[in-house]
DNA sequence: ATGGAGGTTCCCGTAGCTGGAAGGTCAAGG
DNA sequence: CCTTGACCTTCCAGCTACGGGAACCTCCAT
């Protein structure tokens, strides 16, 4: 099986799926030309990954997940913790942008957005108080 | 006043602040020894952009909100469109994360957490669904 | 004169890919 | 047999918004 015939089946972008056997996610043989044979294993972990990735997790998370995943004396309280702690980042993103939706959402609201300059937006933008550098992180 | 001094007062980091130079969001004088001479302006405009994207303004989005602000034609309407926007974008990502959080709370409470290899979250990564390829943001 | 606390530029690294260039390979059609 | 087009390969650049650190310069106080 070539990577585009990988790509269908896993449902990862054949990009990805050289960047993931790039950072040692998966390790597919060569034919004789030198395009990559994915085996049904392969093919397996990459929609593993694809799973995983969907959830959220990161790729160092991903990488431990299948090691788990392939040693059968691992302990579930293992794979819990990893879940667990993603859940925790999870949460704590969901309260800051909360936090975050609400102060912009009280400026949203103060603003008349009509044809005139005066906007308290920009007036608290301009003046309000300065916190420590510490940024959201980006949304996307 | 020299970068120092203009990080203090705007609560920005001296590497900010040389960042924020290059891509043209302040324009600070030189002094004759090359440091940089910020004047009050530019103090105002570093605490201005400290204050937008401390808000989760993007960057651009920050360019502009500098635009509106400078300019006294402007419309309230436009900032407020300007904002408005960013808060669907972070509505948006509340959702994302909500659904994200609701699945993966869901496999974490399915695992029983001891010291046998069985367990839920491997399952349904190994077996799930697959959908389309389409990742939730990273969470930093 | 000297030491240390500032300043300067420049380049690399972050996460997780995506897009594109330059080129090799394969199967089908003329 | 040759060509066309769809694959495949590698490599390099770029994305966000900076932070770390090197190598070097400048100022001020002792």
């Amino acid at each position: 099986m070539n990577i585009g015939e990988a790509a269908a089946a896993s449902g990862l972008p054949a990009k990805t799926i050289r960047y993931y056997e790039e950072i040692g996610l998966i390790r597919p043989k060569r034919d004789g030309n030198g395009y990559r044979a994915f085996a049904e294993d392969d093919v397996h972990r990459l929609a593993f990954l694809n799973r995983s990735r969907g959830l959220g997790f990161s790729i160092e998370d991903c990488r431990a997940l299948l090691g788990l995943y392939a040693d059968d004396t691992r302990a579930s309280e293992d794979v819990k913790r990893l879940a667990a702690d993603h859940l925790t980042r999870i949460d704590a993103r969901i309260s800051e942008l909360q936090a975050l939706r609400a102060t912009v959402a009280g400026l949203v609201d103060a603003c008349a957005g009509d044809g005139r300059p005066d906007c308290p937006i920009l007036e608290d933008l301009a003046t309000g108080p300065l916190c420590a550098h510490q940024r959201p992180k980006p949304l996307a």
